[in-house]
DNA sequence: TGTAAACAGTTAACATTGTAAATTATTAAT
DNA sequence: ATTAATAATTTACAATGTTAACTGTTTACA
């Protein structure tokens, strides 16, 4: 199956979605059904944390953010208010519905990572955490702004 | 950046962006624009594979597949031919075109893995790759028929 | 102080991808 | 011979990312 010139990017397009499936099984018996991670980050920080902070740490752009938030809005998850030391930012913060799944999602996340980090041997598992983040500190730096025109560019490797 | 509970999922649909932006750079001489990878499975499997066993080496579904192939045929980089032993597939090939291309892909595909892999330790190189293609066909195993009913769902992690 | 630049968030338009469901043509099973 | 399965296609829809334009607010600085 995996050949010898496999890009590396369809293995880690792959995990992806494999992540995604598995989260969403583990989260199945909650009423939340999407944007865990965002709205775990919001309960972490609530009403702390402005849409362009979130969208900093969860790594997504503003304007799919605002479609996001919209839908944690309309669903009763989250609420935007402005803050009042500076009125161009919305604070985001949780609802009291929301409170007690933030603990939830955190440990649904780190369940399923767990459940991916199980499979391989546990004596690498540190090294290959260190790789990762190796990855994306790098590629960050040296990449984003070099790149970022190519986004917009059919994203199919 | 990257907190306790920062998702897998997050961390490689982040390098698999980082991937397609470098690969794209890479890319960006040639006259081919998108869709590298499975004109290059063409290239090098050229009127033995059908769209069915394209589907499954590049791991992408097949309506997805289709359009695909329609641009790639559009473009005039590949051909449909009917499979005389069974009418039912169509056998892919590349054109006189694309023919020069092929081995420029593999390069860019080459390079753009290597690229990654510069980014951590050369002895432990050997490890990361195998890492992934363990957790690639654990999932694989495991998760696919139990979660595919998940996928229509907003994919958002 | 007044004005221009920068910033936070929003909206609209468009392209790409994935999924489901239905359809056509062909082959396999019995 | 008829039914079931397979390969590919088409249509419709949902989700996401990007660009560009826009509103409201704050900052910089002449």
């Amino acid at each position: 199956m995996i050949q010898t010139e496999w890009p590396l990017g369809r293995t880690f397009g792959f995990l992806t979605k494999q992540y995604i499936g598995q989260l969403a099984l583990r989260m199945a018996g909650t009423p939340i059904e999407r944007y865990y991670f965002p709205l775990y980050i919001i309960g972490k920080n609530s009403g702390k944390i402005s849409q362009q902070e979130l969208a900093n740490q969860v790594l997504t752009d503003k304007v799919s953010l605002v479609r996001i938030l919209d839908i944690l809005t309309e669903d009763g998850w989250i609420e935007r208010t402005k803050n009042p030391a500076d009125r161009r930012q919305h604070l985001l913060s949780i609802t009291e519905k929301a409170q007690p799944w933030i603990q939830e999602i955190e440990d649904g996340l780190r369940e399923t990572n767990d459940y991916f980090f199980e499979f391989i041997p546990e004596e690498k598992r540190i090294d290959f955490r260190e790789m990762l983040s190796l990855m994306i500190c790098k590629t960050q730096n040296l990449a984003i702004e070099d790149i970022e025109i190519f986004y917009n560019r059919p994203n199919k490797i």
